[in-house]
DNA sequence: TTGAAAGCGCTAACAT
DNA sequence: ATGTTAGCGCTTTCAA
């Protein structure tokens, strides 16, 4: 800027007001020096700025598990698209469900003093982030809550969807449901589990081990469970799948076997109405999850003070597949 | 850091030899300097030492067509993955096929001193970045080749890979192949075609405008474009389909018919191996393309001062769908 | 081993 | 309408 200043034969503080579309300077110099930037090449030190001026970076950052899958890599594109609206860019990072690693991204975030936090939280403790929240670094979680933290909160129903999907099997006469599920530590499967058993309960039936698969952390496993269970003495009559990961690999057992085994699968995907059978997902809408979180986040960084909220999402039965 | 300092009763700079981990502290002062840095909440503005030391800001930036599209995402995992074990956070941005807002980002990107740039880009002129490589920050483009600008680039064999789909047809007696693309003014669809047009005219087959359909940017015009040729006069006996979204409208029309017109479509998909018909996708290794891209950045970022180099990875047929 | 002072590139506050 | 000075929070340089 120094040198821009000379090379247009003014001061410092003229360039600043022309690079800022300030008022009150004469055309004729702001064409100089104008034409000095382009001449020079130069471009303005966007950390300088913040530094100096103490005010917002125009970043925020986003912590998801895995960029690679759709559900979040949709959650990016939703907080890219409203971070450009604000015209503020998107760090996005992947915490690998690693607590750890998402306590080492938030703190890095906090130092480049981003303007907010959108977080899908892998670990259980957020308590750590207090001092960065009091602040005044709006926080905000999607898709789980987070841990010894008051914060503004967007969910979906979980539990409520998982109960629907079962009981829409149990209506279908099914006694004898087989359930597969990734890992109950994830809260979005425990709450998708507890629904399952409430609604089992509800119905009357049991719960039984034998027909409960965990650990299904892809297609192939799940496809292995399916045989696994279809093959023992009380075969279940219907699946309840409890990620659309699952529910492939569900689909492709049951396709290979030539069975017409119902299925509920929470999640739905792109290419569902495609596959190979009927059957039927626990839906929601992962964009509206997005844009709810983005704009409490905006809000919260345009100054809004109210008290945290928590929103959660309904979900619906949706028929898929080709019948 | 000052309120550090007073609170620890040390110097400024100790608490900044602390915090760098420099050697030539007394082991007494560094706790001391630890438990104010606890106490306070302190935590390093980013942005400052970043300012002050001149050197990198442990940020790079990638400019994409659309976060959601699972191409792109894969893109951003192995970018962001590559980043993370750099030490770098990743800013991800979507140009929406728009070169003015790719342009816009750029200059952002630059504005805030990015360590490099990796562009999947969308406009045909990219020489307003010639400044900021010659100051020194390196830009890797992917997917598509740079305009007016020397840099280093990865590619697909879109060409070849086309070549390839329409032999295959070729091959299997098909004459009559009904060709099915986005919008050429995408770099990677005016390869393709060229590719597929290639193909035909070395099989002797003469080029048939009505044969081909252009402008089909979704799945649903897909299948009505599939239905309108095969209504035709002389109906195709096989289709070749450019991309993904395409060849997925394609074979749903095709399922509608219960016809088994022979498909070659360029990209895999997740999904491809459930698709109700057997068809040939054009495959290639998206990982790949994004990990070369991101090492090249890397080693650029490191040093690496050598002449930009053009990478282009190859394609294969590969067979999908349920048979 | 520790600290004081200067300065990174910019903007806020205050002259002129 | 324009310029001067101080200082954002840190690191570099150099002195003690």
């Amino acid at each position: 800027m120094v040198d821009v200043a000379r090379h247009a034969g003014v001061s410092i503080k003229t360039v600043s007001r022309v690079i800022n579309n300030e008022p009150n300077v004469q055309q004729q110099l702001i064409d100089r020096v104008l034409a000095s930037v382009a001449e020079l090449g130069f471009r303005r030190n966007h950390l300088a700025r913040t530094l100096r001026s103490g005010q917002s970076t125009a970043t925020i950052g986003l912590i998801i598990e895995d960029l690679a899958n759709p559900f979040y890599s949709t959650i990016a594109a939703i907080a890219a698209e409203a971070a450009a609206q604000h015209e503020t860019l998107l760090i996005t990072a992947s915490s690998e469900e690693d607590p750890q690693r998402e306590q080492q991204l938030l703190r890095d975030l906090c130092s480049r003093r981003v303007d907010g936090l959108l977080v899908v939280p892998a670990g259980y403790d957020h308590s750590y982030l207090r001092p960065e929240v009091e602040m005044g670094t709006p926080v905000v979680f999607l898709d789980r809550p987070a841990g010894g933290l008051l914060a503004d909160t967007v969910l979906l129903d979980n539990r409520g969807g998982a109960q629907a999907g079962v009981r829409r099997l149990v209506e279908h006469g099914h006694r004898r449901i087989g359930i597969l599920l990734d890992s109950v530590a994830v809260y979005t499967m425990r709450e998708r589990v507890g629904g399952a058993q409430e609604a089992l309960a509800a119905a009357g039936i049991g719960y039984d081990e034998r027909l409960v698969a965990e650990g299904v952390h892809d297609p192939d496993t799940a496809a292995a469970a399916v045989a696994g269970m279809l093959a023992a003495d009380e075969p279940p009559t219907a699946f309840f799948s409890l990620n659309n990961r699952i529910t492939v690999g569900v689909l492709q057992e049951l396709w290979r076997r030539k069975s017409q085994v119902e299925v509920v699968g929470f999640d739905d995907f792109e290419l569902s109405f495609l596959m190979p059978q009927r059957f039927t997902v626990v839906s929601y809408d992962t964009r509206q999850l997005a844009r709810t979180a983005v704009d409490l986040l905006f809000q919260r960084i345009a100054g809004e003070r109210s008290w945290p909220r928590t929103v959660t999402l309904p979900t619906t039965l949706v028929e898929r597949g080709l019948s």
